[in-house]
DNA sequence: CTGTTAGCGCATTCAC
DNA sequence: GTGAATGCGCTAACAG
């Protein structure tokens, strides 16, 4: 007994062992493979092993098999509400497939993230790297170590699970244009994004193609704030709609324009990205769904998948897009 | 060479030693007690192991040492911005103790919980455990197994630290009171949740103490949607003031106030608890704070605490609050 | 069906 | 300052 704690170490297969009068390997058996014992066997292992409060050590198992059983996913931050229904996603498939997932947030910070790569490799049969903010070469070199699936991140070679928003992007330009806008801004997300960039051009690509204009507004701090201080540079360009990288960010764009009295989508709509908000916003925000939840699951099938042997290496699985209309985007004003 | 993944085998203490012309025990204490060894020698045999690609098994340490150097901490919901904040004030404090933090997330579900816990608590030197759904039996049992810190969970005997709503919600009352407001409703969070417990009978002491009236509103499910479907049963009421259990159940009732045009705080006022948005609500949700963050923090001193031997078994940290006023609340409407 | 033997990879006594 | 032996708790062959 520990005299600091009050907690007695816990007692070891051994000790069931004497207690019922079999050897460690039945133990280790009535667990692990009960079926290769006589059902009598088992049951009284069992019922020794819970009077004595014996629990199997997880850390011995995986010294021994090699198997932890336990499954990393890495976000850059759990606050970032894009991440939840994902991670949700994630988890309820790992419980189906009998892993534990563990949780760890970055906070954007590739050092950290680093830190967190490095201390979970060594306990997990495999990690999910969510919008990596790490270098490419840092990720291969992990994935070097152990099975890697990233979400939102094009790393060849890798197996990877897209968002493309490119589709509904399209859409949402196309709802815009006839609905009258000519002129629509896109408020810019972190630069370092791989989903900015490929959002970035969508919108740029379907406005050309529909003939209206489209500016690009740089994001000069995260999300919400981002966008709502992004309100007076977008009244300024004279357009009609804007398209903002994230939900969070149209959210502070639906701010600036409530604190200036525009109403929306009367004088002014504004159009989200990830559908992460639901309609928790007034207006109702009409936004570009991302089926985050299905990134979550499909990524832990494809490491599935990759732990069971079978799988490609380089396999990419590209999620489709579409726009969810709800309340804060209508007809251009006149003029 | 693994021929079904191309990953190989990770090279062990051996294999370095040998690389490096030295002991397997002395590559050991280069890693843990370079003190014990000479200069050159623990620079000798970082080179080789760097070079051949040699990490310390983390499981193999940890089965040596009892020691893992994790912590866990489970949430009843990522999802819910209450917890991010503490989460990273935890992570924060892990940090700089050196420890690394897994996470879990249990969906409100106490046998999710219970599976997470178990799962942990084999690979964690302790768990923290926030407003958990858990059963108080249960969460002994495994106290007795590994140090826990629970949080807004009062918990005789374990160490825990709560966050003490009813100055600020006093204070939101005296608030509302001394603008007039006569009879208020609090809408209600989850029945079984301590923090609702305690919140409402805040509320309720408050407006005794100030001789104003207090309905309680019964939410009928979580968060956003009871505070938005409660509007209608908090105007029939007669109110012009709320307090709502949580800022996301407030954000619910703000939009449903703006849904039948009532502008907020001129037509009635709404004050949240937590101050998780921050300002991105419209107007800026008057909140009480509840500093989650610390909450986070004290919970991993008191855990190190623990730990380290040190650390009574029975505390109770009680974390004020206090209110921070923003634009949601003003004067009563003059009937 | 069950017991015996031999590691998994590392940290840690002891000797030297 | 360094090496040789021992064990952490468990699973996995191999016998019987």
């Amino acid at each position: 007994m520990d005299e600091e704690t009050g907690r007695r170490g816990a007692p070891t297969i051994s000790e069931v062992a004497d207690a019922a009068g079999v050897s460690r390997a039945t133990v280790s058996r009535a667990f692990t493979r009960p079926g290769m014992l006589s059902p009598g066997t088992v049951a009284r292992v069992r019922e020794v092993a819970g009077r004595i409060g014996y629990v199997p050590n997880q850390v011995a198992r995986a010294l021994s098999t090699g198997r932890h059983g336990n499954i990393a996913l890495i976000v850059p931050d759990v606050a970032n509400p894009f991440f939840p229904p994902l991670i949700r996603g994630a988890q309820a498939r790992a419980d189906l497939a009998g892993y534990c997932l563990f949780l760890g947030s970055s906070d954007e910070a590739p050092e950290r993230e680093e830190t967190l790569v490095a201390k979970f490799a060594g306990q997990v049969e495999g990690l999910i790297l969510v919008s990596s903010r790490l270098p490419e070469e840092r990720i291969r070199a992990f994935a070097e170590r152990r099975p890697i699936v990233v979400i939102n991140r094009d790393v060849s070679g890798l197996p990877r699970v897209l968002i493309d928003t490119a589709r509904g992007i399209a859409a949402a330009v196309d709802y815009l244009a006839d609905l009258g806008h000519r002129r629509i801004t896109y408020v810019t997300g972190p630069a370092a994004s791989w989903s900015n960039q490929q959002r970035r051009h969508a919108v740029r690509r379907a406005a050309r193609r529909r003939g209206i204009e489209m500016i690009a507004l740089p994001a000069h701090r995260a999300s919400f704030e981002a966008g709502r201080e992004a309100v007076p540079e977008i009244l300024a360009t004279g357009a009609t709609a804007a398209i903002a990288f994230d939900d969070v960010t149209a959210q502070g764009v639906l701010v600036g324009l409530a604190e200036r009295r525009i109403p929306v989508p009367e004088r002014f709509s504004v159009i989200g990205c990830d559908d992460v908000l639901g309609a928790t916003t007034f207006p109702p925000l009409t936004t570009v769904s991302a089926r985050c939840d299905e990134a979550g699951e499909m990524a832990l099938d494809l490491l599935e998948d990759q732990l069971a042997g079978r799988g490609l290496r380089d396999i990419r699985c590209v999620l489709d897009t579409r726009l969810v209309v709800r309340g804060s985007a209508g007809p251009a004003p006149a003029a």
